[in-house]
DNA sequence: ACGCTTCTATGACAGTCGTCATGGACGGGG
DNA sequence: CCCCGTCCATGACGACTGTCATAGAAGCGT
């Protein structure tokens, strides 16, 4: 169920996301989501958002390759993959939940960022195995991160891949240039 | 009219932006906007959209410096500042529209991808201008919108502008190196 | 004074939203 | 057997939404 909420919330962001459309999808009784989620909508997403940043960092630490490089060609291969696939349907979740739900004290901005973190915890993480001397790894892993999410925007846009691609490729050098620095 | 429905967009979404807090927002009586906008809240935000896109080309052709990196800086600096004054409450509205509006074959896809390629059209035609051999412009153009984009959300999420100044330190080397390239 | 166009005001409409309340099914411990 | 906690089903509520229809105000050339 959190799973059908995080994939509508991706294609069509928070509000416009009803929970009655979230129950169908998951073919769950109506009845169940006042039982299991008495927290209403906002514990709802919530709970979506840090699934997805869960699922992230878990994608991040599966890399076993050795440069940073190619951890970032690593993260930006599923979202070639899927946004090819799914006909650029579905963006990033906590991009979809920060555009409509982050102003304001919201009930979301504590999971938007919570999911976030965990992402580029990962990743920092993730550079630190591969010899980036910490304090680098932190800005490295923004930089990381910022790109890879406005790709995505531009491709979902667009309804082309390419920018991930040219992203990959143009990034690269400077990401494997800190290893030695 | 269109100004207060680009603000309020960048609040808070496309779907969570009521046509009544619009006309109130701008101060215009409801009337109004049926009159003007028989196109209803598609043409509305459409409008507000294109604005957007001409608003963020206007930018980019205002730069008068000789560097790639410094283009970048000058495109970065008004959303740093910004955020920071308006504590994080609007973002960009593109991304806005994107993220919940994006999906499917909505009215607003043309307007959205539309000012995207003012903007990035802009950037390019600037980037020419300062050396950058045909080719490696577009290119380059992709990479520092889609960082711009990324910086400025991990910013509203983080509510913190440093996202924005790290981008622009480590991204700079690079821009710059594409003109003796 | 009149008619006409342009603009404004306001109420109503059908629809959807999130939430709640009530009531029925199921199943294991007294 | 019965009771009771967990789970499912469904209808209703009030508060919205975007859109439309009708009616009034203001200006203006004739």
């Amino acid at each position: 169920m959190v799973y059908s909420a995080a994939q509508l919330v991706r294609e069509r962001g928070v509000t416009a996301t009803g929970i009655r459309d979230v129950v169908e999808r998951a073919a769950a009784p109506r009845g169940s989501f006042q039982h299991y989620f008495p927290g209403g909508k906002d514990q709802l997403v919530s709970e979506a958002l840090l699934w997805s940043g869960d699922f992230a960092a878990r994608w991040v630490a599966e890399y076993a390759g050795t440069t940073p490089s190619g951890l970032f060609a690593h993260l930006a291969a599923p979202w070639e993959r899927e946004l090819a696939a799914r006909e650029f349907q579905r963006g990033c979740p906590v991009m979809a939940a920060a555009a409509d739900a982050c102003a304001g004290d919201s009930a979301l901005t504590g999971p938007i960022r919570a999911a976030l973190d965990r992402w580029e915890d990962a990743i920092v993480a993730a550079l630190g195995r591969l010899g980036v001397p910490a304090g680098a790894d932190r800005r490295l892993a923004t930089l990381m991160l910022s790109t890879l999410e406005g790709a995505i925007l531009l491709a979902r846009v667009r309804r082309d891949v390419r920018p991930l691609g040219t992203v990959v490729a143009d990034l690269g050098p400077l990401l494997d240039a800190a290893v030695r620095a």
